[in-house]
DNA sequence: GTGCATATATCTAATTTGCATATAAGCAGT
DNA sequence: ACTGCTTATATGCAAATTAGATATATGCAC
């Protein structure tokens, strides 16, 4: 491993911004510090990235890591910026691969709840204070998913396998922050030929129960 | 600076892809490289980022350089992704966040032909074997570029200070490679209040001139 | 002035979108 | 079984947006 003057040593590591909905809103998933810099408070879970190892391999690692399940897979996962910022690590040279991920709520309460240093916090009411340059990384994190929403099916990476139209409109609500127009949310995302119907019905409701979607392939 | 087993050390570069328009044909900035690795082949213009700066800085930096005008103020610039595959440079593990950046052809041409080794490449037929990722990090910037242009004011980056609606559509229709519809394109250019007429209009021309539009501030 | 090329304005049909209404389906109580 | 409640789903219509075609305007060359 060659470094020189005109080549400076860089720690490159990978932060992730798992985010998923529950009870109707958006929340990321943070990690109280033990050591320091910024001991105590919370932060995005991240790593180092391996001298041999690829960027998304790192982000997949860290994320298979704090969701407790193999290779993150079924997961959405996409890069989202690199922060480079001389000052935003006080320890040393630092760059910042930021990854964004999502996740249905049921495959992340289990490894939630089971460690005790992670939370879910609500994207629209963050802790007040965050380590490093974590709150600017959510942030676009946060556009990114807004932006996003109506050209890829990242909603449906937040649901389980068989979701309700109603169940989906949440989602999108949760995100936007908007309430939407019910009939024409439906045929807009019925258009987008991202999911089907499969026939079955949801069971235990008190009212006429919706139909079953799914992703199409 | 620190770096151990746990926070091996990265070369961290920036490579630009500036990009502009010359003949109703979108083309990418390309230096010949003169030394190993791929001696000989064209490539994008890049440059290690400085141990204290910032990583916007050093695009800046190296757009400055190859642009040949101060802080390359006026241009577009805007980070694209970043590139680490462990085996994208033979020479050592090397992380290049991609910057992607336009300019007029007019302010662009003095500074390529003077320079023996830059060219203006067609990004629609590129040379077919390029240096590292570099093709790769080119039909990156080339997405972006088409699916931020109805969102964002791009286009104009592209020309100079005062230009017709119909410069800007062939801007337009060189960046997608498709044929607009005349008057809707207009509508539209006017509905998203990024232009405003200034009452001049374009001369020399051996038909009705056109008015001049400009960016509104 | 006439002809030519292109700019700009106007008009109409087609598509999309938002919203309101009507009907359907399940459950809980009587 | 019937009524009432709640939500799902289908349908209908008006408003807004968009695409395309057509008509008119304006400069220059001859």
């Amino acid at each position: 491993m060659m470094t020189s003057m005109t080549h400076p040593p860089f720690a490159v590591t990978v932060d992730l911004v798992l985010m998923t909905v529950t009870a109707d809103r958006l929340t990321v998933l943070l990690q109280r510090r033990t050591a320091e810099p910024f001991s105590g408070l919370l932060a995005l879970p991240g790593g180092f990235v391996g001298v041999d190892e690829p960027l998304d391999a790192a982000a997949r690692r860290v994320l298979a890591d704090k969701a407790a399940f193999a290779q993150g897979e079924g997961a959405w996962l996409e890069q989202l910026y690199t922060f480079g910022d001389p000052s935003r690590d006080p320890r040393m040279r630092t760059v910042s691969v930021a990854y964004f991920a999502l996740l249905p709520a049921e495959e992340l309460a289990a490894a939630v709840s089971a460690a005790e240093d992670l939370t879910l916090a609500p994207v629209m009411d963050l802790p007040p204070a965050l380590a490093f340059d974590h709150a600017a990384i959510i942030a676009a994190a946060h556009d990114r998913l807004k932006g996003k929403l109506d050209y890829a099916p990242l909603a449906l990476a937040l649901l389980p396998e068989r979701f309700t139209l109603r169940d989906l409109q949440a989602v999108h609500e949760a995100i936007t922050g908007k309430s939407l127009n019910k009939p024409a949310f439906r045929r807009r995302m019925i258009d987008t030929g991202w999911i089907e119907p499969t026939g079955e019905r949801e069971t235990a409701t008190s009212f006429r129960p919706a139909e079953l979607y799914r992703r199409k392939p």
